[in-house]
DNA sequence: AGACTCTGTAACCATTTTGTTACATAGCCC
DNA sequence: GGGCTATGTAACAAAATGGTTACAGAGTCT
């Protein structure tokens, strides 16, 4: 855990109270009570989520992550917001943030809310989505998208096309593979590659007379 | 997750059983057993519910719960009275009480009260619901509806969905479930998924032939 | 104490998935 | 084209996986 945590609000006890739950939670955390400097450290450090009050005087705090945004910040934001009318909420969301949570709100919530989002952020960070011409690999929710149309497959074929397309271009090897799909300790025929290969590209090819897995005579397999 | 109740009550063997049994119930609890420390904690705290003794020694706890009011605490409060002459209960309401309980006192029924009362004050908050389509999740009164229909969850049912439901199109597995829902310090068998999962599965589906929760063959659930 | 609920575990079965094998086909060299 | 190898294909068997049910233990309510 020990995650880098940033809040943003502008009354100071509320400020505190939170700074001092999330380090008996054994956080990071940094507290401001505007949004100045906060930019900065954003843009500077490794910030894992962003706490903000959107009712800050002076800036909204929607158009402050919106801003940030645009020069590239990513860090996750759960919102602290008195409004609960659901067109701020929604607005919350167009513009990026991650959660809200509605004042006043309850300790225990926000720290739940807040583990969710870390969870899912740092599984986000070595995967999310993937794209190969018209091919979408969609790694939480292991969708395949063809084209927008969505394609079943096993955990197998999702895993060896997933190598596939994060390798494109570059062929691989039936060992190659075998060790990344299949996992390094059990030993299988190479051959296994090849029938798992045409299972995956009688699916995907089905589709189209499109090729998308081209076979390397004498070497392996590859996705361009 | 659950409110947050706070407890006043003299008597520790039967503070100890509240807590306890709303803790089961999957609500975050605070004893005391006198009102002492509980003031500033009312005001400086999102306190869902206040149980209070009204035979406190010293306080008249309906004493104290006016005092709150006046500086500006709405918190709502099922006092339990060992009288039950009409004009004590009737001395309670006028305080701005919202319920009273005589003792002794039945569990189910103070939980039930408890969270009729925690539904009547979460209702209009947005606070603390979770919505994913047609399903309905307050985390308040740990309560969940589908179109509209109040659908009874045990407490492991209702953490497995509330986790499926904040990872909404993210296929969950095993092992995550466990360790989120199950907490993870205790070991279980995966199968122990499975088996809830299926159980959860029978009370929402039952409802309409839909099918929420997906298994992922290979990988685990998710709700898409 | 007895009935009941909740929940973890085990057993069973159906289904899907996957590895392997055997054979057919295609590519490549001479 | 012949011969060789690599690859595709189909069929089969084994393994993995998950749904379902039954049961037992723990805890609770009456």
């Amino acid at each position: 855990m020990g995650a880098f945590i940033v809040i943003v609000e502008d009354e100071e006890d509320i400020l505190e109270l939170i700074e001092y739950n999330l380090e008996k939670e054994g956080f990071d955390t940094m507290g401001f009570t505007s949004t100045k400097n906060v930019s900065q450290l954003l843009e500077e450090e490794e910030v894992d989520l962003l706490i903000m009050d959107r009712n800050l005087p002076g800036v909204e705090g929607s158009e402050f992550v919106g801003q940030m945004r645009e020069v590239g910040v990513e860090t996750p934001v759960i919102y602290l917001t008195a409004k609960n009318k659901e067109s701020d909420i929604e607005e919350g969301f167009e513009r990026g943030g991650d959660d809200y949570i509605t004042k006043p709100f309850n300790m225990k919530e926000l720290i739940l809310r807040l583990k969710a989002i870390l969870k899912r952020t740092q599984k986000d960070k070595t995967e999310g989505k993937v794209v190969y011409r018209d091919i979408t690999l969609d790694l939480g929710s292991r969708e395949l998208f063809i084209e927008g149309k969505n394609i079943e497959l096993t955990k197998l074929e999702f895993d060896l096309l997933h190598t596939l397309i994060s390798n494109q271009n570059i062929v691989l090897d039936r060992d190659y593979l075998l060790e990344h799909v299949w996992g390094g300790d059990a030993i299988y025929q190479d051959r296994t590659v090849n029938v798992a290969i045409n299972r995956l590209k009688e699916k995907i090819d089905a589709e189209k007379s499109k090729e998308y897995i081209k076979t390397v005579r004498g070497v392996g397999y590859t996705l361009c």
